[in-house]
DNA sequence: TCTGAACCTTCCCATGATGGTAAGGTCAAG
DNA sequence: CTTGACCTTACCATCATGGGAAGGTTCAGA
C-alpha cells in the first residue's frame, strides 16, 4: 500500500475519513497531495502520523497538545523532558477532572442512598436540589 | 426582592444572565415575562428554579436530565423511584467516564515513569505513540 | 459501452454548555 | 441632559466528532 485513498488510510489508521479531512483543515497534519481528479493520496508515512494522532487521542490529549507532540516527534533534537512535561500536565488535568467527577458521584450516591425509591413522592434528591435542606446558595 | 431583573436573578441564583437566557431559549425554564421596555422579570420562584438548575449542573446532570428532574419536581404525584433511577443512571455514567480517564491516567503514568525526562531525545512516550513498540494498530 | 455501486469532493448543520462581543435600547443617578 | 450600568438580540467561538446533501470519479460487471 504505497499510495492510498482517504478511505484506505482511514481503515489503516483507525481515524475516520471525516476526521482526517478535519485534521488537515486545522493543520494538525500536512496537506495531502491529490490525484488529477482531486482525490487525496496518502503514503505509509501519512498513516504512521495518523496512528500517532489516534493513539494520542486515545490517551485523552487535546488536538493542541497533539500538535505539540507531533512537533517534538519530528524534532530529532528534542529533549525528552519536554515530552514528559506535556504528559505530566495532561496527567494533572485528568486528575482534576477525575476528582471533580468523583466528588459528584460521591454526593449523588449519598443522596440516592437516602432516597427510598418507591411509589411515594418524598425524595431527598429533589429536596437537596431545591435547596429545601440548608446548605449553599448563589 | 419580589421582582428582579435578569442581573439580579443571576446574582441571586448563581446562574449567569447569559445562561438564564440560554435556558429560556431551549425551554428548560419558563419564558420570563417582560417589562414594557422588554426587560425580563423574575420572581423569587424563578430564582428557586434557577438554583435547582445550578445545583443539578453542579452534580453533572445534563440539561436534558435536568428537564426531567424539573418535571418530577413539579409533579406532586411523582414516585421517588423515578428520581432515584435518574440519579443512578447518572452515577453509572460518571463511573464510566471516571474509569475511562483513570485508564488514560494509569497508562500515561506508566509511560511518564519510563521517560527519563532529560536533555536527550530518546523518549518512550513518543515511541509508544508512534507504535514503534509492538501493541495495537488501527 | 453503459450502468450502478462505491467511493470521493466540498459545504453546511448539529452536538453540549458556556463564553465573548457588537450594536443598540433603557434606566437611574448626578 | 449626560453618563454609566444595565438590558436587548444576534452572531461567533470553543472542542472533537458525526451526519447529510449535492455532485464528481472510478471500477467492475452486463
Amino acid at each position: 500500500m504505497g499510495v492510498m485513498s482517504i478511505g484506505e488510510a482511514a481503515a489503516a489508521s483507525g481515524v475516520t475519513a471525516k476526521m482526517i479531512r478535519h485534521y488537515e483543515d486545522m493543520h494538525l497534519i500536512p496537506e495531502a497531495s491529490r490525484t488529477l481528479a482531486g482525490y487525496r493520496m496518502y503514503s505509509d508515512k501519512d498513516v504512521h502520523i495518523l496512528r500517532f494522532v489516534r493513539r494520542a487521542r486515545g490517551l485523552g490529549f487535546s488536538i493542541k497538545q497533539i500538535a505539540d507532540l507531533l512537533g517534538l516527534w519530528r524534532d530529532q533534537s528534542r529533549s525528552s523532558a519536554r515530552v514528559k512535561a506535556l504528559a505530566l500536565e495532561h496527567i494533572a488535568e485528568l486528575e482534576r477532572k477525575i476528582a471533580e467527577m468523583q466528588t459528584m458521584k460521591t454526593e449523588l450516591e449519598r443522596l440516592a442512598h437516602c432516597c427510598h425509591g418507591d411509589h411515594r413522592p418524598e425524595c431527598p434528591i429533589l429536596e437537596q436540589l431545591a435547596g429545601d435542606s440548608p446548605a449553599d446558595a448563589g
